[in-house]
RNA sequence: UGCCCGGUCGUUCAAUUGGUAGGACAACGGAUUUUGGGUCCGUUUAUCGAGGUUCGAAUCCUCGCCGGGCAGCCA
């Protein structure tokens, strides 16, 4: 029996291509069979945007019994390399999505695809231009005016068939010949102006070597690789959209496997930029490490800044399909991950801008050790020992000599509790000649013990801290967003894109305060410091200091009462 | 002045296919709290415009307006 609660659980209702799946399998068209493709190009890096794809591509596939292939587009020898494909697969791996046995490339179909192009010119629905690249683009006319034949598009059959197989013997210089489809130079879509579907490159291919010279053009190979693996459903981005009609044809020509492509508006992401072209300007040009730096909108990128493939999923999942132009607000993906690190990092305290505690009432050379809770929000995870002696270290900005009426944390005269151990009071402030404070002297009672008072007082705030003598030193990159504002690349005249870069999303702390438990972190492991955000350990941890790279801030109200920028509005 | 696609809170996605415009994020208030975290409760804000069809329109029709894509031998 269904409640009225379960039915509205349940009852979400499918995006545009789900419901459009959904209908296909109910028609029994395709036999009631789903059979998606993630399509990327060995050229690069995958990045967020590629993980909405590879959500919508493996969701569906999983969602309605079916199976999603990798598929490499490898048409084009001179921009793809064996090494894109390794970190491709690392990337979809980690993001959590299995292509089984199923890893394809349009590489594995240049001898159909050779057939095929035969088979169109034996039809008379294929033609060899010698036009150079100029000339063809010359004679296709513009968005306005329609395109004109080329003077060898009615060459004979045999001439055609005869220069094609040339072409691959390898005969013809690059640039020279193209092969052609013949649809028409009048259509009012100029991607139907007799499309290219060979040109000659003599370089060789990262998995067919120098078998061949000539290779397909995308339009050419994706839609019959989609038949070859008889995939179903083809989702695409909407700049495919104009390419349909051309995909259609070459299967109706052909005769083969009918899929069926739909496409939908990629994810753009406030404060973001991922066009690898970009992308590779802010490496080239020094402002990033490289294609993993932890500001970097890459998977690799965001998996060293201390992402979870879960938040990014439920990002996209969240999000949502549709068709229109977008900007996701960022905050939103930061909000998916925080909602999910708060279930499963470990609570641990470090101080990142020290400043000195001496607790004057507590005895020199000794120490004690205090229980603390792993995580509030999982029990399960235990607790652990934190050590409290004389000397301790707490946030600089948790301390003000003449704090403002909404400022509860430590001033002088008051009392407050450092979290798990004691309440202390601040009885002076010690300075340096130039004024700066240097020392706080503070009392500690002993009463208050774990954190609570015998005699009920209450404090308004809770510090984070850490004992000098058993603190772990380590080094702390504080990451924010990459740049300053929501779009990048909207920029006035005369300006450059650059400028919008955020000249403090990345701030070095060499020297930071870490409880001793954090000693043995290994690269990957991720934390809250509590208080200050979310942290994972960088993989330079290596030559014995170790190195945390801030993933994303905690939500930090103070911050907004204190007139904090944190966010950059 | 070509063709294709799209326009719903600040953002994003919904609306049982013509029947009270809803969720999430953001913002703002309050409660609780040994993280100014978290949790809970509440509040504000939207159908691009003009006509038409209809008892009734975000949804259907017409005409506008605005945004995006397309003139690689890139994908």
């Amino acid at each position: 029996m269904t409640t009225a609660t379960d039915s509205l659980n349940s009852d979400r209702s499918l995006d545009f291509i789900r419901t459009a799946v959904a209908e296909d399998v109910r028609n029994g068209r395709y036999g009631g069979k789903v059979v998606t493709r993630f399509p990327p190009e060995p050229n690069g890096y995958l990045h967020i945007g590629h993980a909405k794809a590879m959500c919508l591509d493996f969701g569906v596939a999983e969602e309605f019994g079916g199976v999603c292939n990798l598929r490499f587009d490898d048409t084009n020898p001179v921009r793809e390399e064996q090494e894109y494909v390794d970190s491709i697969c690392d990337d979809i791996r980690w993001l959590g999505f299995d292509w089984g046995d199923r890893k394809c490339f349009a590489s594995d179909y240049f001898h159909q695809l050779y057939e095929w192009a035969v088979k169109l010119i034996e039809g008379d629905l294929a033609y060899v231009d010698d036009q150079s690249a100029d000339e063809i683009r010359e004679n296709r006319g513009t968005l306005t005016e329609l395109g004109r034949d080329s003077p060898h598009r009615d060459r004979s059959v045999e001439e055609n068939l005869d220069f094609f197989r040339r072409m691959k013997e390898g005969e013809f210089a690059d640039g020279s010949r193209v092969l052609r489809a013949k649809i028409g130079m009048s259509s009012p879509n100029p991607l139907m102006r007799d499309p290219v579907m060979y040109r000659i490159i003599h370089a060789s291919h990262h998995r067919t070597g120098d078998e061949w010279c000539i290779y397909p053009m995308y339009d050419w190979a994706h839609g019959q690789s989609d038949a070859l693996e008889e995939v179903t459903h083809s989702l695409a981005s909407l700049e495919y959209e104009n390419h349909r009609p051309m995909y259609d044809w070459y299967i109706k020509k052909l005769g083969i496997f009918p899929s069926r492509q739909i496409e939908f508006a990629r994810g753009n992401i406030t404060y973001t930029v991922t066009s690898k072209r970009r992308l590779r300007e802010l490496i080239e040009k020094g402002y990033l490490s490289g294609w993993d730096d932890p500001r970097m909108p890459t998977l690799c990128g965001l998996r060293r800044r201390g992402y979870t493939p879960k938040a990014i999923r439920q990002f996209w999942e969240d999000v949502g399909i549709a068709k229109r132009e977008n900007n996701i607000d960022i905050a939103k993906l930061e909000s998916c991950l925080r909602d999910q690190l708060n279930k499963v990092a470990p609570r641990v305290m470090g101080v990142i801008n020290p400043l000195k505690v001496v607790i004057e009432n507590y005895p020199e050379g000794e120490s004690e050790e205090l229980e603390a809770i792993n995580n509030p929000e999982d029990l399960a995870a235990g607790t652990r020992q934190v050590a409290f002696s004389r000397e301790l270290f707490i946030e600089r900005e948790d301390f003000m000599e003449d704090p403002p009426k909404k400022f509860f944390r430590l001033a002088p005269g008051r009392e407050v509790r450092l979290r798990y151990a004691f309440f202390i009071t601040c009885t002076e402030v010690v300075k340096d000649e130039a004024g700066q404070i240097v020392e706080l002297r503070c009392t500690y009672d002993p009463e208050t013990r774990g954190g609570d008072a015998p005699d009920g007082r209450k404090v308004k705030a809770t510090l984070h801290w850490v004992s000098v003598a058993h603190a772990v030193v380590a080094e702390v990159r504080l990451y924010d967003r990459l740049f300053a504002v929501e779009n990048p690349l909207e920029i006035a005249d005369g300006e450059d894109w650059l400028d919008n870069l955020n000249s403090t999303s990345l701030k070095v702390l060499p020297n930071c305060y870490l409880e001793s438990s954090l000693e043995e972190a290994r690269p990957g492991q991720r934390f809250q410091f509590e208080r200050l955000g979310y942290f994972s350990v960088d993989p330079d941890s290596a030559g014995g200091k170790p190195v945390f790279n801030r993933t994303v801030t905690l939500r930090d109200q103070w911050a907004r009462i204190a007139g904090g920028k944190q966010d950059g509005k």
